[in-house]
RNA sequence: GAUUCCAUAGCUCAGCUGGAUAGAGCACUUCCCUCCUAAGGAAGGGGUCGCGCGUUCGAAUCGCGCUGGGAUCACCA
């Protein structure tokens, strides 16, 4: 909304001129352009420090003297100069740019904020890839939110999305909980016992852990007492555990395509994936392709093979090949078995080389935890050595982890936080409120409210962090409704909207009232329209940051200064004809970019709560 | 040993392309509903921005070195 560029080039080349008007010669160094820190400060400030020496004059008499000049301009852009101690401010006079501002939210309404920045880029976003042998949990709902956000704001740029999802269903874990299964199931069903298919696989997946330990701490015993060394015996009772070796036979009879395995896999599979695409669908997580591993993960082996007939790999001794990183300072990566077998980066390399042929991509963002950090980078090096050009555009958006109070959530021992759970209890705590507070009859749709209020809370406590870093989840201390929250941000928006339905009601008194954006003078009003016009470039930070806790800081700020400035002011009984109209159209501006701001994170928007 | 991330108020976090008295939320102490939804607003206390050195007119922000903590460095995924 404001030219800043416009007001930079125009002090650049005011300094410039005055530079060589006062006798001397040469280019200076760029001004800086910032945002003074208190508004009275004005809107824009040049800090003149850095000229100082070259005009040998203190920045407070350049400030001065460069204000003087500019208001003298007899075609400068609307706003006026002044001197505020070594920097030189400028007050916009924002009148016309409101107006146009105004309107545009008004014609572009759900599209206004975004950009074409990525107009024409293919980029394809992998996430979620949850494995099917257990439910979601917090840490896949903190991927599950990165990804879904990050590719609403990839959207916004402009760029055509592809969101694909990798099924992790195959491997000697997935066999663990099929044959706990086998041993303890009695042919129980997700039918039959009630339990979400999901949640069903996940306890046998528990139940083989539980089997596993009991068997070697049984074998340890019993070693022990044949007078074995006792940590010879754990050494040796682990070596030959039976659940074990029977997980890994079960995996060798999959591979064979034995059919009793294949179809209990099948069965398994299902159970695991309608569950969580009910998670999916009750937290608003969507893909465009699936790909599942077990069509996966074969692919890669040609490809290493043809980079070993390349040299750009090598081959040990024992015939395992793998590729030496000393160039990068990494160590030597194995990337097919001696046995010619893949592993997963063999599978990585093959995925990513199908996928670019299948859609290809101007950029491909991983969406994996931080611990999978190296896997990458030697992923993209191997990529890179194999002479794909598009190695350079991969893009592993790595996130931090998200411990407990007691420390590491561990799904074998059950010490996980549950997805469905979660949005259970955030969705019970919302509905208490809403009755407590007695505004069950006001809404239309109390479990819809109090669903929508719960998956607020969560997506803009999860997506408010930087994703780099790790967070703890403390349940009772991050569950909240106050405060710095998404029911916050959401209460704000089903208050401007209620206000709104009540001008609705008296419009037609304001018909031939038009919009006077000088009225609007006040400085909370003067931010507001500010943050409003700045929601693309916000839209911009955080896409080329990756990052969608630039969209929840924005919508905080926005909040907050919207909280003060209509708790103090009157709305719709503002004293003047004109101050109504113009502050209702400032409401609607606010509101519109709170409610595309809203889609960017995955808090829904509530008319009412 | 190598790679990598982190360290800001009692707690949880913003701020980091260098700039004007370092900001929120929670918790604590007060105040504000005859007034557009109090899931709100206002005020107060609370900080050697882990430590040191350097670059700079200027460093929470950049560089180097420490210290403390997390993660990774499998022919697991």
């Amino acid at each position: 909304m404001i030219d800043k560029a416009q007001w930079k080039n125009l002090v650049q080349s005011r300094l410039q001129n005055m530079y060589e008007t006062s006798g001397h010669e040469g280019k200076l160094a760029d001004v800086v352009l910032q945002v003074p820190p208190k508004p009275e400060l004005g809107d824009l400030a040049f800090p003149l420090f850095a000229f100082a020496k070259a005009f040998s004059k203190a920045p407070n008499i350049l400030a001065q003297q460069l204000s003087d000049d500019i208001n003298a301009l007899t075609d400068k852009p609307d706003g006026e100069a002044f001197a505020a101690g070594p920097y030189m401010n400028v007050r916009l006079n924002m009148d016309k740019m409101v107006s146009n501002l105004y309107s545009q939210i008004v014609s572009q309404s759900s599209e206004y904020g975004k950009t074409k920045t990525l107009d024409g880029r293919k980029v394809m976003i992998e996430f979620s890839c949850p494995n099917t042998n257990k439910p979601l949990h917090l840490g896949h709902v903190r991927n599950d939110c990165i990804g879904q956000s990050m590719s609403q704001i990839l959207k916004a740029c402009g760029a055509d999305v592809m969101k694909v999802n990798l099924i992790n269903n195959r491997g000697v874990h997935i066999c663990k909980s099929m044959l706990a299964y086998k041993k303890f199931g009695n042919g129980e069903t997700p039918e039959s016992s009630g339990i979400k298919g999901d949640h069903l696989v996940g306890n046998y997946y528990v139940r083989f852990a539980q089997w596993e330990k009991e068997v070697l701490d049984k074998d340890i015993a019993d070693l022990v007492a044949k007078g074995t060394d006792p940590a010879k015996a754990e050494e040796i009772a682990k070596a030959n555990n039976g659940p074990d070796l029977e997980a890994q036979a079960m995996l060798r009879d999959w591979e064979n395509g034995v059919p009793e395995v294949i179809e209990l896999w099948k069965k398994m599979n299902r159970w695991t994936l309608d569950g969580v695409d009910e998670t999916y669908r009750n937290t608003g997580i969507s893909f465009d392709k699936y790909y599942y591993e077990s069509d996966t993960y074969k692919l890669g082996k040609d490809k290493v093979l043809e980079g070993l007939k390349k040299g750009v790999f090598q081959k040990a001794e024992d015939g395992a090949i793998y590729i030496d990183n000393s160039d990068i300072g990494l160590d030597k990566k194995i990337l097919l078995r001696k046995d010619g077998t893949s592993i997963y980066i063999t599978q990585d390399i093959g995925t990513a080389i199908n996928r670019h042929e299948d859609w290809p991509f101007d950029s491909l963002i991983y969406v994996v935890a931080s611990e999978q950090k190296y896997h990458f980078k030697v992923l993209f090096h191997v990529l890179d050595k194999l002479g794909y050009p598009w190695a350079k555009d991969l893009h592993h958006l790595s996130y931090g982890m998200v411990f407990l109070p007691e420390g590491k959530m561990k799904s074998r021992e059950g010490t996980v936080v549950d997805a469905d759970d979660l949005i259970k209890s955030l969705t019970e705590m919302a509905r208490e409120e809403i009755i407590e507070k007695g505004r069950d009859e006001e809404l239309d749709d109390v479990d819809q409210t109090s669903h929508d209020i719960a998956l607020g809370a969560l997506n803009y406590y999860i997506l408010q962090f930087d994703p780099n870093k790790d967070f703890v989840f403390n349940p009772k201390e991050s569950l909240s409704f106050n405060g710095n929250t998404g029911p916050y941000l959401q209460y704000m928006g089903a208050r401007i909207s209620s206000m709104l339905r009540k001008f609705e009601e008296v419009k037609g008194d304001y018909d031939n009232v038009s919009f006077d954006p000088s009225v609007l003078s006040l400085e909370d009003e003067r931010e507001l329209i500010k943050m409003v016009g700045s929601f693309p470039e916000t839209v911009g930070k955080a896409c080329k940051q990756y990052d969608p806790s630039v969209i929840c800081a924005f919508l905080y700020d926005m909040s907050k200064r919207f909280s003060h400035w209509y708790h103090d002011n009157q709305i719709l009984k503002a004293d003047t004809p004109a101050l109504v109209k113009a502050r209702v159209c400032l409401c609607q501006m606010v509101l519109q970019a709170m409610r595309n701001a809203f889609d960017l994170v995955g808090i829904p928007f509530l008319e009412k709560m």
